[in-house]
DNA sequence: TATGAATGAGTCTTCATTCAT
DNA sequence: TATGAATGAAGACTCATTCAT
């Protein structure tokens, strides 16, 4: 049986675990998540995990591909929005509504790069693909406004939501965010 | 007798193991590293590091210590620059200097802020301390600059080097370094 | 509804996992081999497996009678030769079409004899019997030749057999099996 | 600190763990011995097993090279007797004083040959080795007889032992071997 | 102080077997 | 009968920490 055949059965179980995964890895880290602790979030016994993911990091890659598909629904969203600047600022907007998330456990795109990172697996490849597509996004949206220096607006503004991220999560003060919203708004502004 | 007079001691291993472990832990991130990496990277016998740290968590500390240190000798050489523009300058120049050490690991400071945070003990208020350090005084310099929004500022300076670094990290290209720090100039020249 | 009758049913699901099994577990070694990989190969579904087999050893078991099944057809074939002379070096014939075979995975009956054996359960005997099934018609060719060390002989030759297989196995070298066969048939020979 | 380093310290444990490991993988099969198996034999907490073998299979190559050892002492023993005939028979002798233990648990070299040969790591090619120190010693031997055919020869004695090994382990019947033996001695004789 | 060795709790992973439908 | 899914009992391996000398 293929994986996409399992995924369409009945219980959902692959999605349940994929999601917990997701949301447990975020809270707690990669390396200080057991296989127990998300089987015990999906109320899945363990041993079952394994019948729907051959190793813990192919458990991880479904968390981070549910991951991407969540991003993927946010960015389908702002596109129904009209001009490239209320695109951007809807996205600012969205990052101030998970303040306090990300107050507590940092970004999750970025904590799994970060970790991520330091593993010769293949996992990091799948997050900086993740990553790619919000900096391809972003670089839409400032070409669409006419800046040929598109890609570079685009890393300066990624780069500012990952790093404010990780300030704001350092210092668990979600203020840090709606500030720096705040300040990239205007900035987004200023570029017209 | 005390941990001061042990470091006061001829061996210096305390320091050799913190320095050690500072760049072990950049390096592959501290879940990754085992106390047997750390010893052997400070050719010490492993049994030994437990008479200068109670605890990994311990030496963990004493890398997070020499970190600030490090830090703190930085900033001190940039204070002998004369206007804080310059002093903001040069603090761009060395984060542009370290581009293929962080396209490797990372910034030091945030990959350690990242994955401490996850944790529950007292950690990652130690890493808390070394950001707010840095923030302390790029506001510093803001302020010396008259601006009232010289926190505000700061934040947004600092947030800015830790996204570049993690996406520098990320997507392993030192490039993005180089292009964040001449954006952050022009940022700093038109704030005069 | 009895095993005999499940067994003359139509779909000869039953024989078709025996008869993968007594390959899989010839290539494999019981040990490694999974009831995963036997109902595979079988191209039955695990969960089915059960219906025909109890337990895992049953399904030894069936290998077992399968490779007895298939040492009997020979015996049979062999007992169509004239004299006991013919059927003995028709055996040797045999041994040599096997060699590459033997050369990749030894003698049936020997491996499962080495393995089986280690275990406390009743397959070892079964193995033997199969071994003994061997040894009485070799030992009743050399009756017939006349020899009244009919049985140490028949020893002689299946020893023979299973140590050149095993040797031919170690080494993956199938000429070692043809020249040993040819060293028995001028053994053969010189009883006469 | 190297391996030969700790092989060289005090308490031998690396040793007795090796020595456990030989004999407990004889009487139970590889597949068939967990790590706590041997731990126990060796009178070694399981944790610290892995301070001298760092993988399973690393204490499986220890047990091989054990029986190696042992068996280059045999041959050296052997080597004292002025014949080759003589050098010959003192090796059957051997074989039928081990007898009982073979009818237990067969011919060690020749169980690990079976077992391993089915696993794809370098294991089998250890046991391979073990062979054929003993092929090229038995082939020394008829050379020194002044057979042109020794290797042959050399071959046909090793299988017969390892064959008869089988056979008297299968049937539980130290027995076989004996017979086996007397046989062998007059054929030895009979190639003067 | 120094150090090789010891310990044991924790984690991933496998797989025979069972179950619900 | 058929079958995807569930379950739990092992077993290998890691590593922080402790101990004996």
């Amino acid at each position: 049986m293929t994986d996409s055949k399992k995924s369409r059965r009945a219980s959902g179980k692959r999605e349940r675990l994929a999601a917990a995964a997701a949301e447990v890895l975020h809270a707690q880290g990669v390396a200080q998540t057991t296989l127990a602790d998300i089987a015990q979030a999906a109320e899945v016994p363990v041993g079952n995990v394994y019948y729907y993911f051959k190793t813990k990091d192919e458990l991880v890659e479904a968390a981070i591909d549910a991951h991407a598909r969540t991003l993927g629904g946010m960015i389908a969203a702002l596109d129904e929005l009209p001009t490239p600047e209320e695109r951007l600022k809807a996205l600012l907007a969205g990052w101030v509504e998970q303040r306090e998330l990300t107050a507590r456990f940092g970004c999750p795109t970025g904590t799994l790069a970060s970790e991520l990172d330091k593993r010769a697996d293949g996992l990091d490849r799948s997050v900086a693909a993740v990553m790619q597509t919000l900096l391809d996004w972003a670089e839409q949206q400032f070409r669409t406004m006419g800046r040929a220096d598109a890609r570079e607006l685009a890393v300066a503004l990624i780069a500012s939501y990952q790093g404010i991220s990780l300030l704001t999560n350092t210092f668990r003060d979600p203020g840090l965010m709606t500030t720096e919203a705040r300040r990239l708004e205007r900035w987004i502004d200023s570029l017209g």
